[in-house]
DNA sequence: AATTTAATTGCAAATGATTAGCATTACTAA
DNA sequence: TTAGTAATGCTAATCATTTGCAATTAAATT
């Protein structure tokens, strides 16, 4: 089951190219949170003669289609991941860089319990949360 | 009163400038949430010799000395707010750019009702919301 | 108050992440 | 098959932030 096949971004007047077939196949397997530059070192295993500007811009592309978002953590640079159906955010390890994920229906909770986001149309929420792990915890 | 006065930064080994005077004092009075370059320009309207690296010091400095806390919007840049007592977080418009604050002692509630987060010592809680604003929904 | 010494500054240049320009390549539709 | 035009691979630009270093200057010491 590919993310975005050839018909859909034909649909939309896009093409469908050996290089984002090949970029989006790595962002689907790597199932953790790839940033741009490991996505590129992946993909030049494969294909040499790929540049890192195809990936950032499939990347770009891939997250205005709404088939990857877009992590923020607490880094000069930023981290992709297919888009899951169920709401989930990230816990990150200080200590090893261990990401948990954790599901949990937090815009709707918030958007019940907070005032200030009744009258909001919220689009995105992002949380992330950062501490060390119960391993990392143990050797400091 | 001075969000770090010369004695507490003496103590540490650390010196008290004019320019982090100049820079706190900004950071103190600009109740909304400033990014460097911002805090650049309006310090240098009263001292122009002032330099941005200088004013990327000062932030780091503050940042360790946990005097401001650095908040990851969806862009390109950070910005930047004296630290609250109360937890909080923010909700910014998509359209018009202001940012909301919200108190809310989610990192307890999250602490107590996501097993994932059980066995991890929580340092740092961020959340990010975006959307429209009654406003700006109505615009569109 | 004068002297010492090490933290801090300003500047310029370096870095890291991402984007843009442009000639060339290669999907797609006709 | 071919014409038209997205997409690619370069390289060079940009943006935010950091670093190296010589010149200042705050603060501890005399």
């Amino acid at each position: 089951m590919p993310i975005t096949g050839r018909k859909a971004l034909n649909r939309a007047g896009m093409r469908f190219t050996s290089q984002r077939a090949l970029i989006m196949e790595i962002i689907r397997r790597g199932r953790g949170h790839l940033d741009a530059d490991e996505i590129y070192r992946q993909a030049r295993g494969k294909e040499p003669r790929l540049s890192l500007s195809t990936v950032y811009r499939t990347l770009q592309m891939l997250k205005k289609l709404n088939v990857v978002d877009e992590l923020h953590f607490d880094e000069s640079h930023h981290h992709y991941e297919v888009k899951h159906s169920a709401e989930h955010y990230h816990l990150k390890c200080l200590g090893c860089g261990k990401v948990v994920e954790f599901s949990y229906p937090l815009s709707s909770y918030l958007k019940e319990n907070v005032p200030a986001a009744r009258d909001f149309d919220i689009t995105v929420t992002e949380v992330s949360m950062s501490g060390y792990c119960a391993r990392c915890r143990r050797g400091r």
